[in-house]
RNA sequence: GCCGGUGUGGUGGAAUUGGUAGACACAAGGGACUUAAAAUCCCUCGGUAGCGAUACCGUACCGGUUCGAGCCCGGUCACCGGCACCA
């Protein structure tokens, strides 16, 4: 018989979906537990790309890995369906959104299930669905209560063509993350979320856990801690103007100030008429308000800046009076908005102080001349100088003394700053959770009483982005207009809705208790499955999505929602699927693959099995479409092997050694991600069978390690051969095969021999030789006694089982 | 500039973490079967020299440690990813 992969594949998935196998397997709590997690997709219009095959198939393998473990596994599927794309497409052809989501959501859950993923879809989710995003709601009421959502009105990221504000995460290189559009700076008022407030534990908690070192470097360096001390400066009008410095040590050497333009003193100052030059910094002011986020952040851009005549600045240490600038090179959102500047041991004070002619003074000798660059370093090589009661001291012995005596004299502390900032959390559009929170103008901004969650988004005839910055909710009357839940007066709905990431940063959490309606998760389910144990996804995402997911569960955590204190204990993340020849897939190329045409073409066991073998898991791999045959093949191959005949119930003696080591390699490649390896082994072990025949028993140990990837083939196989009669379907199998580490070699091992260190050849010998016999061996060899002629052995290297070294010297 | 990563045949990639470099595939070439093609099966396949056994060279480059280095150390180059006026 033929390997008809397309009626086996039929076949299987409909008695899978059927018989619900895999939700079954999900329902014993007496047995450890397995969460394994993939990102859930954003059912765009374009369907399922390869892309997300490679990390679906990856964990779906691990899943059934698990359970055949003897796991109880939860292994969950949804979709993340709030968004722009969904929005403008449905602008575009004026079909709502909601039922463009629902039909792409149908599409992708045909894609998915060809595939054959063992997701238990009785747990599907979706945030779109008002049962859903009630909790979304509720959580964001319980960060209103505890204070860490707030609105307040700053600059903040607008896109100016998705007419919408960005978080900072969302901005790549002063272009929107999503569409490439310039940003500017605008002014609004804007939900914010107060993730500063969890940024040292965002950090120190990472030390726990099992993330890959490049994500946990990345969200370290995205949270950007720095430690130095803020000091208070006195201007001459009598103003305290705070700065923050990672380097007291270098007070001494602070001759002018500068200030943000936006600056909050500057303002003043200008109003009482204290500056003289207001014509001069008011222009300045403009200029730097008018510029995109790309020209403010200009590579090698030169500085600029303005002086202020009429005030100045006094540096605490000494009493000298010293320039005080406005500068965008100083950014309102970071520290105080306002620095001390220390031309000689900053490159940025330096090359600014040398354009407008401040004073530089050394205070850390040990560099080259500060008048020609900046001496910058912090270590131990750098004396303190001009610096009074500092003097003579290392940089790093000079910092706590300064900030003791900062700390004694009242004009400074001590300080920890962070790069990351609050999370802009209201967007401008339609398709997103309404904020569930109102305004009256008596009472303030309330929020909605929880039992009248969910606020559901209502229908509106247009739900274009307006220009002016306002959401398309905002003109629908009958909606906006309520009363207030404080007062019961007349007061007006919240009409911004909430990003895309809300949705998605808590949706594993639903999963574990996916039809809940009295909470977002039961307690006994959040106990049992949590924390994910393992959760697989794009390095994209290791600033947005999976650094916002971490937050709202610390939070979580802290209010005794959700019992652990992080989500994921394993984080892994998966390199890229290029097209054919290296380049990124997509359309303009023309080189996207659809993964269905590889289904249609070859089967969904080749498609998973190729995607698997295509290379390292975690760096990008070119597709191949020959390669793919080559898998077709392999499958091929191990079809033809289950039509010939098997006798034995053992392992065959010429195939023991090879299934026990096959078996451990597989094992530990499949916990270690190393796929392409695990396959590569199974490719070998079917060549040995077709070398030495294969036992009933031989073939059992294959068809198991083969599931996982292949699990359609694998069952039609294991029902042909007669398993299925004795122990039930393959996907409902809790024995994974076990290796016994003695019977991985076999009695004798092929050694290497070499001569000073160089291979000259090799030697059968028994397993365990000892180096007399080992050596005995190697001289036997023609090439090592040519080697050896007028030579003695002065020494003997020998490594068991792997090779003998001989290290010889002429004889006298 | 800072942080992280990578560099191995014609190609994708292996190498038990210091122990026989190139597993497993793809492509290519040769052969068998076939009227023919596809499919399948067998053989060759890092480079140079040689009919050959064999010898020498070879993991981006230069140097070091070691009996032994793709792997460790020092330096250089190239490419990829992230951050970037963060005081």
């Amino acid at each position: 018989m033929k390997y008809d992969f397309t009626a086996i594949e039929k076949k299987w998935q409909k008695k899978w979906m059927e018989e619900k196998t895999y939700a079954a397997v999900t329902g014993d709590t007496t047995r450890p537990k397995f969460y394994g997690l993939v990102e859930f997709p954003y059912p765009s219009g374009n369907g399922l790309h390869v892309g997300h095959a490679r990390p679906y198939t990856a964990m779906d393998v691990v899943a059934r890995k698990k359970r055949m473990d003897g796991y109880n596994v939860l292994f969950p599927m949804g979709y993340d369906a709030f968004g722009l794309p969904t929005e403008n497409y449905a602008i575009k052809n004026h079909i709502h959104p909601a039922k463009v989501t629902h039909d792409n959501i149908a599409n992708f859950t045909k894609q998915l299930q060809m595939l054959g993923y063992s997701f238990d879809w009785d747990r599907v989710v979706n945030t779109t669905d008002p049962s859903y995003y009630k909790w979304t709601q509720w959580i964001f009421l319980q960060l209103y209560k505890h204070g860490l959502a707030y609105k307040t009105s700053m600059p903040v990221n607008w896109c100016t063509s998705c007419k919408c504000v960005l978080a900072n995460e969302e901005v790549v290189e002063g272009v929107c993350e999503r569409c490439g559009s310039p940003v500017i700076r605008k002014e609004k008022s804007q939900w914010m979320l107060k993730i500063t407030e969890y940024a040292q534990r965002l950090i120190d908690d990472l030390d726990d856990l099992d993330f890959i070192e490049r994500v946990k470097t990345q969200q370290k360096n995205w949270i950007g801690r720095s430690t130095g001390a803020e000091v208070t400066f006195k201007a001459t009008t009598g103003d305290d103007i705070v700065v923050f410095t990672t380097r007291p040590d270098t007070l001494f050497g602070a001759t002018y100030m500068v200030l943000s333009p936006e600056h909050e003193l500057i303002r003043s100052w200008l109003e009482s008429g204290k500056v003289g030059n207001a014509d001069e910094v008011r222009a300045y002011q403009a200029a730097a308000a008018s510029k995109s986020d790309l020209e403010r952040t200009e590579l090698n851009k030169e500085k600029t800046g303005v002086c202020l005549s009429g005030v100045k600045g006094i540096n605490p240490v000494n009493g000298k009076e010293i320039p005080i600038f406005i500068s965008d090179y100083v950014l309102a959102t970071y520290g105080t908005g306002a620095i001390m500047a220390v031309p000689a041991h900053d490159d940025r004070d330096w090359e600014f102080a040398k354009k407008f002619g401040c004073e530089i003074i050394e205070v850390v000798a040990g560099g080259e001349d500060v008048q020609k660059a900046a001496f910058t370093a912090k270590d131990e090589t750098g004396i303190l100088v001009n610096s009074d009661f500092l003097n003579g001291l290392t940089v790093k012995d000079a910092i706590p003394v300064i900030t003791k005596w900062l700390e004694e004299k009242g004009i400074g502390r001590a300080k920890v700053n962070f790069k990351l900032r609050d999370w802009v959390f209201s967007r401008q559009r339609y398709w997103g959770e309404p904020i569930p929170m109102v305004w009256c103008d008596k009472c303030g901004w309330q929020p909605l009483p929880e039992d009248q969650l969910p606020l559901l988004l209502p229908e509106v005839d247009s739900y274009e982005p307006t220009d002016n910055g306002e959401s398309p909710l905002a003109p629908m009357t009958d909606w906006v207009n309520t009363t207030c839940p404080c007062c019961g007066g007349p007061a007006k709905r919240e009409t911004d809705t909430m990003p895309q990431w809300a949705g998605s940063s808590w949706y594993f959490l639903r999963y574990m208790d996916p039809h809940n309606d009295k909470a977002l998760a039961s307690k006994e389910a959040l106990e049992y499955w949590s924390p994910v144990d393992w959760y697989n996804g794009g390095m994209e995402h290791t600033t947005l999505h999976l650094l916002y997911s971490r937050f709202w569960h610390k939070f979580l955590y802290d209010i005794g929602v959700v019992p652990t204190k992080e989500p994921y204990k394993k984080r892994t993340s998966h390199g890229m699927i290029l097209g054919e020849g290296g380049e990124k897939m997509s359309k303009s190329r023309g080189n996207v693959i659809n993964p269905n045409d590889i289904v249609d073409a070859y089967g969904a066991d080749t498609m998973r099995t190729y995607i698997m073998f295509i290379g390292d898991f975690e760096k990008a791999a070119a597709w191949s479409a020959n390669a793919v045959k080559g898998c077709k093949r392999f499958l091929d191959r191990v079809w033809n092997l289950g039509e010939m005949e098997h006798t034995g119930e053992e392992y065959s003696s010429a195939n023991e050694a090879a299934v026990h080591k096959a078996i451990k390699k597989v094992s530990e490649d499949i916990e270690a991600m190393k796929f392409n390896t695990a396959i590569a082994a199974l490719m070998a072990l079917v060549n040995d069978f077709y070398a030495n025949g294969a036992s009933r028993g031989d073939m059992k140990a294959l068809l198991l390690m083969l599931s996982p990837f292949a699990p359609h083939i694998c069952e039609e196989m294991w029902e042909n051969m007669g398993f299925a009669a004795e122990t039930g379907k393959m996907a409902c199998q809790s024995q994974w095969p076990v290796y016994d580490e003695s019977k991985t070699v076999a009695s004798e091992v092929e050694m290497a021999v070499q001569i000073q260190g160089k291979l000259r050849g090799s030697v059968k010998v028994p397993m365990d030789s000892d180096e007399a016999t080992v050596v005995a061996a190697a001289k036997a060899l023609d090439k090592v006694a040519r080697q050896l002629e007028g030579m003695e052995i002065v020494k003997v290297i020998l490594v068991k089982n792997k090779l003998v070294n001989l290290i010889v010297k002429p004889a006298k």
